[in-house]
DNA sequence: AATGAATGAGGTTTCATTCAT
DNA sequence: GATGAATGAAACCTCATTCAT
C-alpha cells in the first residue's frame, strides 16, 4: 500500500537521485517495518540502509539517529492509531457504542497489520526501547483519546488535563484491550466482532458507574 | 531490604572468599535489579560483575549465561507475586472482594519495590527479552490465577484449561491492572487503596455480567 | 613477493581508505601467513586487524568469520598448489617422470615459502581446524591429483571415482611426501633436487609394480 | 583395561586420599584420553579435573600445567607404541617381512583405539598441540625406530645417529603409513591386513633398492 | 545528493591458573 | 593431601556512527 507506492515513487527517478521529502518518508516507513519485524534492539541501521536501497550516511542524514528515528516512527504510528480511533468513535451515539466502536477499531488495526504491528504495539508498554519515557509519552497518545471519550460524555471537556481519575480510568481500559490485542495474536480463530463485543459488555457496566468513581477522591 | 541483608552478609566474609550459596542469591538480586533497571539489552554482564564485586567468570559460573539469568529472575519475580496474589485472595468471600484484595496486593507489590519493579513488569509484557515465547509463559503465571479465580466464582473449576472467554477476560483483568500500575509510578499522590477501590468499582460490574459472557461464542 | 606488492598498493592509498578489492585480497594473504605461524586457535582476528592497520569490524566484514577466514586461505592454498603440481606433471612422458615432476614441484612450493608454509601443509592433515572434514576435502584435492596420474597412467581413467586401492595409494603417496617435506624444514643442506631424486626411486618402483596391487581385493 | 584398573585403585581408598604416585598415573591416563577426545585445545582442565574426581590444583600439582601434560601424554603413546613396533618386527627374518609386520602392528594399533586414537596420530603431524617443535621431537620416537630399521638391515647399526638419507627414507615411509591410516578411519570396510599387504608391497620394492640410494649424497 | 571505507566501543563467553583455607 | 572460590586475559563478533570523496 502506502509502502509499495512510495517503493514505485522513489524508483521512478533515475541514477538514486531522489528527492530529499521523499526519501524522508521512506526511511520512516521502512523505518517501521523494520523495528516492527525485529524489535529496538533486532533492527540494525544496516539493514534499513540496505532495504532502502542507500547508504547509511543517507539514511542518518534523514533520520538523524537510530533512537530519534524510533521515536519519530512511534509517533507516526501512533497519530494513524489515533485517526481511526476518533474516525470510529466520533459518529456513535453514546458511550456504550463509542467504546464498542473503539476498540472494534483497535483490535482492526491490530488484525490488519498482525503479522507485523502487534509486535510494535507491545513495544509501546515496555521498556524495550531506548527509554521508557518516550515511549509513555507516546503511549499516553491513545490513553488521552479514551480519557478525552470519557470526559466528553461528562459534559466534562476540560482542554487542559483530565482529572486523575478519568486518567487511570482511561489507562485501565487501554491496558486492558492493548493485552487483549496482545493475548489475541495466538488466538486467530476469534472474530474481532466477538472480541469487541465481550471486551464492550465487560468494561461498559463499569464506565456507566463513573459518576460513583468521580465522587472519590 | 533483601538486598541490604545480602550485601551485608556478603560484606561479612573476608577476601571475598563468598560461599556459593550466597553468591548464587546474590546474582539473582542483583541481575534482577539490573535487568529492571536497563532492561535485558540494556543490562550488561560486565555491570553485573562490577555490582556483585566479582569477577565475569564468576557471574558466568553462578548464572550460566545471561539468558538464562534472566528467565531464572523472571521466575523468581513471578513466584514471588503469585504468592503474594494467593495469599491476599484466598480468605476472601466473594468475588468482588477477592478482586479488590487481589488488585491491592499488587499494587503493593509494585508499591514497595516502586522505582525498580515497575519497569521489569512491564517487561512481562514485551517483546523486551531473549525470546517473546518464555516471557508470554511466564506472563500466563498471573493470567492464570486470574482465570482461576473467575472460573471458581461460577464453580467452573476445570482442571485442563479454561475456556477461551475467561482466558481473554483474564488478560483484560491483568492488563488493566498492570497499565494502571505502570501510570501509577507518576502519580504517588495516589494511594494504593484509593485505586484499588477505583479498580474495583470499575471491573467488578462487568465481571458480574459474566454469565451472559460465557453464553457467546 | 605477493605480499610486498600488495603491501606497497596498500600502502599507496591516503588517509589508509583503501579500494574493497584490494583489502579483500589483503585479508587472504594476511590471513594465510597468520594461521600459518600461529596455527588456527593461535591465530587472534584481533592480531589479523592490527597487521593489517585496519580495526576489527573490516576484517570481519571482508572475511565473514575466523572459520569462514580458514576455509578461504585453505582453498587458495590448495589451488595454488594444484596449479603447480598439474603444470609440472602434464609435460613430463612416463609415469616415472611424472612423479619426480610431482614431487620436484612440492618440494619447490614448500621451499619458496619455508617458513611459513610448510605448518600450513602440514595443518592440512590434523584436527588443527575448525572441523577435520573441511580440511581433509581440502586435502583430498592433493590427493585427487595423485590418484589421477596414477589411474592415467593405466588407461584407467575412471571419471566417477578412483577405486579403493588407488586412493590409499595416493594416500601413501601424498603422506610420504609431505612427511619428507616437513622432516626436510630441519635439513636445509640437502637440495630439493636431491630429495624429490630419492623420493623418485624409493616411491616409483613400488608404483610401477602397481597390476599387482589392483588385483588385490 | 589399565584405565579401569586404576579406576579401581583411586575408589579403593577412602576419603579421597589417594597417594601421590596413583594419581599421577591417573592424570596421564585420563589426559590421554581427554586430549583424544577432544584435542589439545578443545580439551579443559576443568574437564580433566572433573573426570578425575579431584578439584583443580590437585591437578596442577600433578601435571604441572597443560603444556607439560600434554608432552608427557605424548611420550607416554609414543613409548607404548614404540613397544609394539619392537616386538612385532624384531622376530621377522628379512626387511620385507620386518616392513610388512610393522605396518601392521602400527595399524593395529590404531585399529584398537580407533575412535580415540586416531585423532592423537594425527595430532602428532601437525601444530594441533602447544608448538610443533615439541612435537616434532616426539615424532621422530617413531621415525627413528624405522630408521633403525632400515640401517639394521644394512649392517650399518651406528649408534649415533643416521644418516640423512635414512632418515628421509624413514619419514618417508612413516608419513605414507600414517597418512594411509588416517585415510583409512574413512574406509573400515578394508581389513588390516589387507592394507598392510597393499603397503608393503607398495613400499618393498623401493626399499630393496636402498643400495642405490646410499650412493646418492 | 550520495557513497565506500573505516572505526571505537562494547557485548558475551571461555580458559588456564592460583589464593586462602 | 585437597578444596572452594576467585581472577586476568583474551577470544570472537556486532553495531551505531562518521570521514573523505
Amino acid at each position: 500500500m502506502t509502502e509499495n507506492k512510495l517503493t514505485e515513487e522513489v524508483a521512478a527517478h533515475a541514477h538514486g537521485r531522489v528527492p530529499r521529502e521523499l526519501r524522508r518518508r521512506q526511511v520512516l516507513v521502512e523505518g517501521r517495518v523494520l523495528f516492527v519485524e525485529r524489535g529496538y534492539h533486532g533492527a540494525s541501521m544496516d539493514e534499513l540502509a540496505r532495504r532502502m536501497g542507500v547508504s547509511k550516511p543517507v539514511v542518518y542524514d534523514l533520520a538523524g539517529s537510530k533512537e530519534r528515528l524510533f521515536r519519530d516512527v512511534m509517533a507516526m504510528v501512533g497519530e494513524e492509531l489515533a485517526q481511526r480511533l476518533i474516525s470510529a468513535v466520533v459518529a456513535e451515539p453514546d458511550l456504550t457504542r463509542k467504546l464498542h466502536a473503539g476498540i472494534l477499531a483497535f483490535l482492526r488495526f491490530v488484525d490488519e497489520n498482525r503479522a507485523q504491528w502487534t509486535a510494535l504495539l507491545s513495544a509501546l508498554s515496555a521498556n524495550a526501547g531506548p527509554s521508557s519515557d518516550e515511549l509513555t509519552t507516546l503511549r499516553r497518545g491513545q490513553v488521552i483519546l479514551v480519557a478525552k471519550l470519557i470526559s466528553e460524555m461528562e459534559g466534562d471537556v476540560g482542554t487542559s488535563g483530565s482529572s486523575p481519575v478519568v486518567e487511570a480510568l482511561a489507562q485501565a481500559i487501554n491496558g486492558a484491550v492493548e493485552s487483549v490485542a496482545l493475548w489475541w495474536r495466538d488466538h486467530p480463530e476469534i472474530s474481532a466482532e466477538a472480541l469487541a463485543e465481550m471486551l464492550t459488555r465487560f468494561l461498559s457496566p463499569g464506565l456507566l458507574a463513573l459518576e460513583d468513581l468521580r465522587s472519590l477522591p
